[in-house]
DNA sequence: GTGGTCTAGACCACA
DNA sequence: GTGGTCTAGACCACT
């Protein structure tokens, strides 16, 4: 029997990073959105109520939030909060097979650079596609 | 016979990464340095052709070599050029998967926005791997 | 003869329109470059300098230029400056006609809830357009 | 025989423009009023069927008809409906033309982000006008 | 010089 | 209660 590990999404910021808060907020967000613990219709933590969690300014998260609204990535009611939006992809199998090929090609050039080759990038996306949760 | 792995050396910029230009470069160098790709005496390229190459200032690329002269990590000799020194360059495999965690996450989640999954992804590449097992 | 009417670039605010700064900015800025006073390459007036010319706070300006960049209407580089980004606008005579009658219907079942008619509409465009400058 | 103008009566909202729901339908409603698509005696739509149409929440209708209650606009009978009152409504060709410059312009701007034209869009609506003459 | 980030705090608007 | 706007001012990073 294996314990169903529940991969909560809880936020942290890494303060040495270099990265500015809001982006760290952001990203984190979209990886919870790509790795399904994060769908559609779901709500985020109020501004507030994240701002306290983190320790640091309301603003910075009202600007995390605000920049994904703008990108489309959630949805803002005044007065209500903010929700992961619908994402309407609609692209056929072809299309998006082209997509990828394009995205992966402009990757393989760039983790050329850093002199990581393939390998290690499907063995990290194993290990990371392992420790998902179970999805519902 | 057995084809020698060939690692060149090739130089990318990511304008969207928040990584400003320069420790971009100075990042790639110090990879190449660490894997091999580069050791004590090679030159890199000069300021104006690689400023081409990337289709960014001048000064830029400038102010990496400048950075790492004073880092020790190469030597400009005026109207020669710029190469690697004897300084060792130790990157530790914490870095390297910093590097690798954030590459492969931003992948991740841009062909999540065109709605591909991580599954699709790692058996794209994995074909990848499979049809093309000498290409570096 | 006839006078060349110069339609230059200046901002203005309406504080009593509702309409928020940062918005009022963007809205300028977008109908410069639907009417040719800005394109692409152009460099827009400094976050500082825009700021003392409306007597806001540059936080405001930068809101607004932050706001188009994402949006990717302009280009920013740090140190340097904001400037109109090229559009990389793409489509087949039919895509662009097909696109432009769902436009028109939107806005007209819109126009038709305020009460407004086509022919004002038309007569509203064609006055814009008779203002506009000669393009060099 | 002449076809008599049908100037019907119709909602529509639009989430982008940043201006409330509450306020867009009151907005609605006084310019119907004000060109005769409305008079006095006249019944709105029961908050509860226009939230279903505008796929909003009744409240949000509920404040619109409270606060043109309270401006004296329309009468509320408990159990009856909503009725336009007496009082007129007086909308001056400046606040016409401003409803209607913001319309365009934010028209214009989203179709020169396809790269379609002002000349384009000038051209399309006269043709769409000559075409249909007798639609309302 | 340019823009970017963050804070602290005020006040407003929506539900 | 929610998020939105704006200010004032500090400090940082890039050219």
């Amino acid at each position: 029997m294996v314990m169903e590990e529940q991969k909560s999404l809880s936020f942290t910021l890494d303060p040495k990073s270099g990265v500015p808060y809001y982006k760290q907020v952001i990203l984190q967000v979209e990886m919870a959105i790509a790795d399904g613990r994060l769908t559609t219709g779901d709500q985020l933590p109020t501004v507030r109520s994240l701002a306290v969690d983190l320790k640091i300014n309301p603003n910075t998260i009202s600007r995390a939030y605000r920049e994904m609204e703008i990108r489309g990535i959630v949805n803002t009611q005044q007065g209500t909060g903010t929700f992961i939006s619908e994402k309407e992809i609609e692209i056929s199998a072809v299309e998006r097979e082209k997509i990828l090929a394009s995205l992966v090609r402009d990757f393989v050039i760039k983790a050329n650079s850093y002199g990581i080759d393939m390998d290690q990038v499907i063995d990290y996306l194993q290990e990371m596609r392992d420790n998902e949760p179970l999805k519902a």
